[in-house]
RNA sequence: GGGAGAGUGGCGGAAUUGGUAUACGCGGUUGACUUAAAAUCAACUGUCCAUUUGGACUUGAGGGUUCGAGUCCCUCCUCUCCCACCA
């Protein structure tokens, strides 16, 4: 029979649905095992060819997993809200809700070609009122604990989309969709209180089995800095400037203020401004200039003094003046600060060019002491008298006193310091950039000598680094700022060391320690049609008051009119019949809010309902049910871009952990296991319709089959890697999966009972091989694994047992689900392949013989087989007999490095 | 400017984590089959000498540690991604 791969798929693919092989029982499941894709929003271009890559990847690790026993659950769904969706629908002018129904249709056709073994029954779609009233409970329910809340704020506003973004959607200043530079504009809007739940969103990173980088990020988002706040009198005046500062130490040399123009006290109109013109100008500039131009790399500061205005330094009762300057956030710390020239690079800058007094109050300590090594070996040793030879003069060495290096080209101290157990020296050659620290366990940990984080972890783990005077610039901040240097200019605060007089200084001017997050509140409205309706109401005598649950949900109205007013107000703002209503508690006049939610709430939520989808549930309660719930979350598998490593991964937490505070989940964090794949670019740039350069995959999946396309993608890279699509490979799929249909064409072939032992050995490392590397994501190796075993059951096909034909079946099936479950039918066997057991890897018997890897002076010049308990002394004279390598053991070798039952080498 | 990561054949990529570098596949060369082409099958395919049996050199560049380095350390170069005036 010819492989007729739409053939078989079609076949396939109407049984599977039919039978539900891919519906686990939601309610009873023994092993539950929940394997999540980040849904896709649905564009009506549909599915490019690196989506179908990461979602035919995801399943591959999902029926994996069924074959091993688990009780898989795949469920799909679109996230079609949002403006992705509105703006792709403006572009084509057709209304978003229309445009909707046909890319739903479109994608979901795509999605079930892929083979994925979707449970399709569950799946679900945001803009559905169905969903979405869940998300409007959500809100009230946000509303209800005080985690939402209302602000007129300065928000980023994208000219061009006409809309309200969050500071994520803001990329180096301009809007993530348009790419427009996003300018400020001030609007009520509502905000979900994240920042509450900051440090447990950063201390809960430590237990998560993420990838490394996505946990970076979300630390680096998170941006949590330690310092104190101070207060600054007013001269003559009954106001006071706050200041977050994470150098509180360096008071004394606060030699001015610099506030953001945003700062409320420059609103103050008792404020006796001698410029009060020349400052609201400055003011009003500032505000008009978009994001991208205040915050541009290497841009010159600029300024403005507010004259006939002065506070005074509470460390000293000094005057100094005040400045307005945009590089200062309104909307991180306090929106003011104490500059301290001496010590901070842009305030530094900043003095520089205003010409404001700069004063020292940091010196850095005479002793430099680092680090490191317990377990000294002699080349260390070496190395530092090297260096304590070239400069003579500079200390004692004995005492491990000073040494040179060349960066700062200037003398370090070395001295032993009280740790439980020493020596530790320094190690180093050249230029001191990173520090190697050997801690107690073996373990080494490198410090970034420039990164003040890094410094910090040093200073922690109870290394003190200090830095002579002359040995840096003193614009070298990051150094100054950690080198726990000693203050001086700081009244009775002299000599006193960094880190003390940070508190004891905050202390004295009645200051309190304070933690400054970098993270910001969630910014929840948008001024768009094409969202779920945020479901409050407005009563002039009752205040904002939530749509009783009874009347959820807030249906979003089919209106002509769905474009953005420009305005500010939402689309539906000028339907009267959506927003006039009646207050829920007075049954008086009320207003709707108009403004709908960020898409972003949508997929905050959407893993809990997945399961819950079918479940019994009035929408009066809670969205999932708490049976099922607990059966299957948190999510076991989720895999999805790395773009969303902050966005989407942190809202999703910040809500599974207010749901868990109300005690409506069980657990803390959505997704236990994490893992971000790889991007597929075309031509070196990611696929987007503005470059025209998206690779369909229909075309491709009607040409050679679900089955060859799912190999090919899987064979480029590991699932992580990311790389561009070519299409020259996808030869090399086909001829081996045709190899594979013709090697299994005859199933009435006389087969030996069991197969030799070339091929049992060889199906027992390709098990192993393949259930490795699919474990961890590394397809491509998986699938040379496999085709390495099909090349050898071609050499002797009668060698091959039916059992062992049948596993390896099975090691392919997750990767071509159909041309497997095809000849699995042929061969008669029972049920699907993909209910079938994983194979496990037959016990090998430790064979009595091992390969050596036979070494002179470190290069292999062969490998033999010995008995696998030889001695040194055993393999040694039977090498020496050996005609091939007789010419190297002319003389006896100097050393002989054995490894026993694997390796031998000769020095000679 | 900060953070994360990566440099291996003509190409996509392997390398049980310090022990045969270049698995597997693409592409290429030659041959078989064919009137011919495609498909298929077989052999070869990192570079340079010797071309027989070998030998030398090779993982961005340079240095180091080690019996042994693609892998660890240092310096430099190049590229990709994320963040960006966060006090």
């Amino acid at each position: 029979m010819r492989y007729n791969p739409a053939k078989i798929e079609k076949k396939w693919r109407k049984k599977w649905f039919k039978e539900k092989t891919y519906e686990p029982d939601l309610v009873r499941a023994k092993n539950p095992y929940y394997n999540l894709m980040m849904f896709p929003y649905p564009s009506a271009e549909g599915l490019h060819i690196g989506s179908v890559r990461t979602f035919t990847g995801v399943d591959i690790y999902g029926r994996f997993k069924r074959m091993q026993g688990h009780d898989v659950f795949e469920p799909i769904g679109l996230d079609g809200f949002g403006i992705h969706s509105e703006n792709y629908a403006l572009r084509i002018n057709q209304h978003p809700m229309k445009l909707a129904k046909v890319t739903e249709k479109n994608f979901y056709r795509q999605l079930s070609e892929i083979g994925n073994a979707f449970a399709w029954r569950e799946r679900l779609e945001t803009y559905d009122p169905a969903y979405y009233q869940h998300t409007q409970w959500l809100f009230i329910q946000m509303f209800k604990h005080n985690l939402a809340y209302r602000k007129k704020a300065k928000v980023n506003w994208c000219p061009s989309c006409l809309t309200v973004l969050a500071d994520e959607q803001v990329i180096a200043g301009k809007c993530e969709r348009c790419g427009t530079p996003v300018v400020k504009k001030d609007l009520e809007q509502w905000f979900f209180k994240i920042t509450d739940y900051a440090e447990r969103l950063l201390a809960n990173i430590e237990k998560l089995d993420w990838s490394d980088p996505i946990k970076t990020a979300q630390r680096n988002w998170i941006g949590k800095s330690e310092g104190a706040e101070l207060e600054f009198r007013i001269k003559n005046h009954e106001s006071s400037i706050k200041v977050f500062t994470t150098r509180p130490d360096t008071l004394f040399g606060a030699t001015y203020m610099v506030l953001a123009p945003e700062h409320p006290l420059l609103a103050n109109s008792t404020l006796q401004m001698a410029n009060r013109e020349a400052v609201e100008k400055y003011i009003q500039a500032a505000a008009q200039k978009s994001e991208i131009e205040r915050t541009a790399a290497g841009k010159e500061k600029t300024g403005i003094e507010v004259k006939g205005v002065s506070a005074v330094n509470p460390a000293n009762q000094e005057a100094i003046p005040i400045w307005i300057s945009d590089y200062v956030l309104a909307t991180y710390g306090t929106g003011a600060i104490m500059a301290v020239p001496a010590h901070d690079e842009r305030d530094f800058e900043f003095a520089k060019k205003f010409k404001l007094p700069i004063l020292q109050v940091i010196e850095p300590n005479s002793s430099f002491i680092v680090v490191i090594s317990r377990s000294l070996n002699k080349n260390f040793y070496e190395q530092i008298q090297k260096f304590a030879k070239v400069t003579p003069g500079t200390g004692t060495w004995n005492g491990l006193n000073l040494i040179y290096t060349e960066e700062v080209g200037k003398v370090f101290d070395i001295a032993e310091k009280n740790f439980t157990s020493g020596p530790w020296y320094i190690h180093s050659e050249g230029p001191v950039k990173k520090i190697l620290l050997h801690a107690a366990d073996g373990k080494n940990e490198r410090f970034d000598w420039g990164n003040k984080d890094e410094f910090r972890k040093a200073y922690e783990f109870g290394i003190k680094i200090e830095i002579k005077k002359e040995q840096l610039d003193f614009s070298d901040v990051y150094a100054a700022y950690i080198g726990e240097g000693v203050l001086i200019n700081s009244g009775k605060f002299n000599g006193l060391k960094s880190e003390e007089a940070k508190w004891a200084i905050t202390k004295a001017v009645g200051g309190e320690k304070k933690v400054q997050y970098r993270l910001r509140d969630w910014l929840i409205s948008r001024q768009r049609y094409w969202g779920p309706p945020i479901p409050m109401i407005f009563c002039n005598d009752c205040g904002w008051q939530p749509v009783p649950d009874k009347d959820l949900p807030v249906k979003l109205p089919f209106i002509r009119e769905f474009r953005p007013t420009g305005t500010g107000a939402s689309p539906l703002a000028s339907v009267k019949s959506f927003h006039q209503v009646k207050c829920p508690k007075c049954q008086g006049r009320a207003r709707r809010e108009t403004d709908v939610s960020d898409t972003f709430f949508d997929s905050a939520w959407y893993f809990l309902r997945y399961p819950s989808v079918h479940a019994k549930i009035s929408k009066l309660e809670i969205p999932w049910d708490q049976e099922i719930t607990r059966r299957w979350l948190p999510v076991d598998m989720y895999i999805g871009g790395a773009e969303h490593s902050v966005l989407h991964l942190l809202y999703s937490r910040f809500m599974t952990m207010a749901l868990h505070d109300w005690g409506l989940v069980h657990f803390e964090e959505p997704f236990a296991t994490f893992r971000a794949h790889g991007l597929i670019t075309k031509n070196g740039a990611k696929m987007s319709k503005s470059k025209g350069n998206i690779v369909s995959p229909d075309s491709y999946m009607k040409a050679y089959g679900v089955d060859a396309i799912r190999l090919y993608l899987a064979f480029l890279a590991p699932l992580t890697e990311g790389g561009d699509f070519r299409d020259s490979g996808i030869r090399g799929i086909t001829r081996f999966l045709m190899r594979v249909w013709n090697f299994y064409q005859d199933p009435k072939i006389k087969l030996a009972r069991v197969s030799d032992e070339k091929i049992q050995k060889l199906v027992s490392q390709t098990i192993q091989k393949v259930s490795r590397d699919i474990q961890n994501l590394q397809y491509n190796t998986a699938i040379s694994a496999l085709m390495i075993a099909m090349s050898g059951f071609e050499k002797s096909p009668e060698n091959v047992s039916k059992e062992d034909r049948m596993q390896f079946l099975k090691l392919l099936s997750p990767l071509a689900p159909f041309i497997t479950e095809e000849l699995w039918s042929i061969w008669k066997q029972k049920g699907t392949i993909h209910h079938s057991r994983w194979p496990e890897a037959r016990v090998e018997k430790a064979s009595d013989t091992a390969e050596f890897i036979i070494q002179i002076n470190g290069k292999t010049r062969a490998i033999l087989e010995f008995p696998r308990n030889i001695s040194e002394a055993g393999i040694s004279a039977s090498l020496a007999k050996n005609n091939a390598l007789a010419k190297f053991f002319i003389a006896p070798p100097k050393k002989v490095v054995f490894i026993p039952g694997r390796l031998i080498n000769f020095v000679i």
